[in-house]
DNA sequence: CGTCTTTGACCAGCGC
DNA sequence: GCGCTGGTCAAAGACG
């Protein structure tokens, strides 16, 4: 029970006891009337001796009368119930006194974390002019650098693989293995790292190793994208048709972000176009389908459709990788897709490599609950090759990661989606493990619509100041940030706490959960841990001087200064090629599989930043603007 | 006039 | 083989 709750029941049980006193003050009603009634028929006699009095007069001292007595009762009842009173309230203002002394302790540990980020980012600051005046001094004006330096302005979407030419990747391979050789015991690569490296085995070893290339496609053949994917239609048949799976790999895993959205498409920052509408099976809403149009090449599309169920739920579906910078406003959902199909890809592809067993797959992340479940064999060795028997599908050909920022946890409107455990998951009707992403929040929904929803994105600099940080927010960045914080803080609290008194150590959850409302409900709280979580977490890939070492690099355990270490925490490796936003969901390589209970620290992105200006938005955002 | 949306047609995969 | 469904194409129209 939290002390809030606490306080709550006390007020309530006080209301009930005076409702009661109410009622049973009008059982006392009925008694003053036998009393009145007996005292009237003295009065009778009165009267009858004191005819001068008018009824009028008579009626009054009979009212009088019965007051007294009333009052009288209640005196004596009250006395009684007013001590309970007392207590209630006495331990109701103890009650208060420690939440506040809660509420203080929590501010010192917010203070203290403020501290060290902006200790962190100024270390950033410092690493990053320092790298600047080194590239400056370097008289080798190499395209890899360039392309580095670039993408800290735009970063390039890639979901679980970097598309770039051999040269970058062979620098990402080895970047990744000086990570990897750095800590054997961290967390493993991101997928594309690891596949960079699988991509010198040879295909014998790995069959189906483009199949793993979900996301990017080789420079050489990204501009010819739609070209080749649209010449390998017409050359199908018998054999070839593994082969093109494994040339065209590029619709193997999606992203779907589920948020609540007025406007006909999420204004992710992105240029599409519109080529085409169906009526989907089972949805009267027609699902349209775009393509990005920032770079005539780009393979990237999405699918957009509103749900049914809930006609302000808008399911956009991310399909394949930008072969092309993104401008600033486009990179929080890309690296938010990134990321998740990344996490996505990675617990796939471990689990493919034991066959039938990947399809009972599944990823679930509750962000509410800071737990996040994950395959059985997640943590099994990486095989980073599908099978091509996930290729054929029913109704999801695809492995889909959803990230739900709808918010519903109770289930009301996307109970399809959201929520997707592995208790709940029937492989019978999807193939392949849907990924469930509740980034949303347990509160109300309607204060859950994502800022880029609307399509008049409230872009803050410090979105783009974290997102220079290499952070990923997802969703509501403070409240989001802040919850899982607030479980860090919490837990912390808790064990200082479970000193002080002992009843708190009994209902921890409860507490926390509390706490968690307290903190969540003050909006200057949540920046503040926001910002002081995307320090700690979200800034992970951008290097250890972000404080990514002490999460994700230093092993399998999560220490924060003060917190309890966190197993199978997602890290953050230094990004291949320098993209900040390649790789955010990895998976330790810890051989235990991951228990339900345990919490999982996701580096999780938010901040989908928007572009003030409409022209990066889609068409049909635009449409909408005008309208 | 160029760009974009709309929309019917077409194609491929899959299940029966 | 047939029908269903999802995905894509491309012509036509709308719009600025």
């Amino acid at each position: 029970m939290t002390k809030m709750d606490a306080i709550r029941r006390a007020r309530h049980e006080v209301l009930l006891k005076e409702d009661e006193r109410d009622d049973s003050s009008g059982d006392e009603g009925s008694c003053r009337e036998e009393i009145a009634t007996k005292v009237g028929s003295k009065r009778d006699d009165w009267k009858s001796s004191s005819p001068e009095h008018g009824d009028s007069g008579k009626q009054v001292v009979v009212a009088t009368e019965q007051e007294r007595t009333a009052m009288e009762a209640d005196h004596a009842k009250e006395s009684s119930s007013q001590k309970e009173l007392d207590d209630q309230l006495e331990s109701a203002r103890a009650e208060m006194g420690e939440a506040r002394d809660e509420n203080q302790r929590l501010k010192i540990y917010l203070d203290r974390i403020v501290k060290d980020y902006r200790t962190l980012q100024m270390k950033f600051h410092d690493i990053t002019d320092q790298q600047e005046e080194t590239n400056k001094k370097s008289t080798d004006p190499v395209d890899d650098h360039q392309g580095i330096d670039q993408h800290h302005e735009l970063v390039s979407l890639t979901l679980g693989r970097i598309s770039g030419e051999p040269k970058r990747d062979g620098k990402s391979c080895k970047t990744s293995s000086q990570w990897e050789n750095h800590d054997k015991k961290s967390l493993s690569l991101g997928l594309d790292c690891t596949f960079e490296a699988s991509k010198s085995d040879t295909n014998e070893t790995l069959p189906n190793l483009s199949s793993v290339n979900s996301f990017g496609e080789p420079k050489e053949e990204a501009g010819e994208a739609w070209q080749r994917s649209k010449a390998l239609k017409t050359m199908r048949g018998g054999d070839d048709d593994e082969v093109i799976m494994q040339q065209n790999p590029a619709k193997k895993a999606r992203v779907s972000v589920r948020a609540r959205c007025d406007t006909p498409t999420m204004n992710d920052g992105c240029q599409w176009r519109k080529y085409g509408q169906k009526i989907a099976k089972g949805n009267p809403c027609p699902r349209a389908y775009y393509r990005c149009t920032a770079a005539p090449s780009c393979p990237v599309r999405k699918q957009v459709q509103r749900c049914a169920e809930d006609m302000t739920i808008l399911t956009t579906t991310y399909e394949g990788t930008h072969n092309h910078p993104l401008p600033i406003s486009a990179t929080a959902m890309a690296s938010t897709t990134s990321a998740a199909a990344s996490m996505l890809l990675s617990g796939s592809s471990s689990s493919s490599g034991y066959g039938p067993s990947f399809n009972s797959g599944t990823i679930a992340v509750d962000l509410h609950g800071q737990n996040y479940y994950l395959p059985d064999n997640y943590s099994k060795s990486k095989q980073f090759y599908l099978s091509n028997s996930s290729l054929s599908s029913s109704s999801s050909p695809y492995p889909t990661i959803t990230l739900d920022l709808t918010s519903s946890p109770s289930g009301t409107a996307s109970s399809h989606f959201s929520r997707f455990t592995a208790s709940n998951y029937r492989p019978e009707i999807q193939k392949f493990a849907p990924t469930s992403l509740n980034f949303g929040s347990s509160e109300s929904s309607n204060a859950m619509a994502p800022p880029w929803g609307s399509g008049f994105l409230a872009t803050s600099g410090q979105s783009h100041s974290r997102n220079h940080l290499g952070s990923l927010n997802i969703g509501r960045p403070a409240m989001d940030q802040g919850n899982i914080y607030d479980q860090f803080c919490m837990q912390k609290i808790n064990d200082h706490l479970a000193a002080a008194t002992s009843q708190q150590t009994q209902l921890p959850a409860d507490t926390i959960a509390a706490a968690t409302k307290a903190i969540t409900a003050d909006p200057s709280f949540q920046s503040a841990l926001a910002a002081a979580l995307s320090s700690i977490i979200g800034t992970g890939a951008g290097g250890s001087a972000t404080g990514a070492a002490n999460l994700g690099g230093g092993g399998n355990h999560l220490v924060p200064k003060w917190g309890p270490p966190v197993t199978n925490s997602f890290s953050s490796p230094p990004p291949p090629n320098g993209n900040p936003c390649a790789s955010y969901f990895n998976k330790t390589t810890s051989s235990q599989p991951p228990a339900s209970s345990k919490t999982i620290f996701v580096p999780l992105s938010l901040p989908f930043s928007t572009p003030s200006n409409a022209a990066s938005a889609s068409p049909a955002d635009k449409n909408d603007r005008a309208n």
